[in-house]
DNA sequence: TCCGCTACGTTTAGATCTAAACGTAAACGA
DNA sequence: TCGTTTACGTTTAGATCTAAACGTAGCGGA
């Protein structure tokens, strides 16, 4: 019954070096490849950097989400706080502000800050006269708890980009900086 | 049924041209910035690379699910023929093996498997003797509709990437390949 | 031969997000 | 002045995912 063992159903990263006799998966260009020959012509291009991208960006998140859980707090919070904290003095943001720096909807925002607010972290104010907006800020508790995570984050951040040499990511955030700045327009965001 | 618009509560790409008055978000090189403002000596190198990812995958990953629906097939579905189809000949793959290819877990999969078996795209059979697996092959209708949508997604990421000349995707994809092979490594993935 | 161990797929409980429907408060125009 | 439009936050319904608990099927050692 007590299963001493806290290793859940996931993937399960390499137990086993035996299994993958039928062939690991694991790389973009395989997967180009496997259409190119599949479907001889189809637009291949930008398979070699949407999957990487996508693939990257659970990986960072897992990573994230698994030092956050030990830090008690979640990655929906921490991006609440961070956001508002990073804003600067005073340190608050309406929710539709909110909305707009984080890319999630504004009914998930405000589920967010009505957890963090059941769990003292934020507060919601009237906002200042005129426009009907919610001031949602930071309470000294949050202020904390989010001076704590973050450092925890980014250390481990650093870490995991660290087998690139600092020209090479100097050259990547370029690129991606790029590429972000064109989508965004495409895509009309 | 038909919803010409179908507008729903996002963000809003920039409907206004005068809101942002309390200054754009809109860079990962601003978040680092701010951090490094507020607690000097961070570890922010990470951000412009972790950040620009992380809503680059978004960003796809809205444009793509819009695209999707108007062909009548969601991500999930798409990623779980996908998979099948690339694996080639005779398009079948296991539970377990998806699984690990898709980077969700098992208990998703499987769910994701019922789903499109109730609507006619895959079948499930007992597998070869010998090891209890159980495995998903592509029916006639799910091929036809992997092969109909592939183009379509494929075309609409192409044309997303397109502001990057080719040498630039070139020099970008082997530096998100490298990470991804060293982030791998350093998770134990 | 028999019993326990391991691997695998499924099911279930709980959490969170999106999309859409609301309910109001300001702003605007006749 | 007053009704209409617009903007904003909240609430609700529905979908999907993860983590964990199960239920078995083969395999292997005593």
């Amino acid at each position: 019954m007590a299963d001493p063992d806290p290793r859940p159903d996931v993937p399960d990263p390499a137990a086993d070096g035996s299994s993958e006799g039928s062939g690991a998966v694991h790389s973009a260009a395989d997967i180009a490849t496997a259409w190119q020959r599949e479907r001889p012509g189809a637009p291949t291009d930008s398979i070699e950097i949407v999957t990487p991208i996508w693939w990257l960006g659970k990986l960072f998140a897992d990573d994230r989400d698994r030092a956050l859980r030990a830090a008690g707090i979640d990655a929906a919070t921490l991006d609440l706080l961070s956001v508002i904290r990073r804003s600067g003095p005073p340190y608050a943001l309406s929710t539709r502000e909110i909305a707009r720096r984080t890319l999630v909807t504004a009914g998930a925002v405000s589920q967010r800050v009505a957890r963090a607010e059941r769990d003292g972290l934020v507060v919601r104010s009237p906002g200042t006269t005129g426009r009907r907006t919610v001031l949602v800020r930071l309470t000294a508790e949050g202020h904390a708890l989010i001076e704590r995570s973050v450092d925890t984050v980014l250390g481990r951040e650093a870490r995991l980009v660290r087998g690139l040499s600092e020209e090479e990511r100097r050259v990547l955030a370029g690129l991606l900086d790029k590429l972000m700045a064109d989508v965004r327009r495409r895509t009309g965001r």
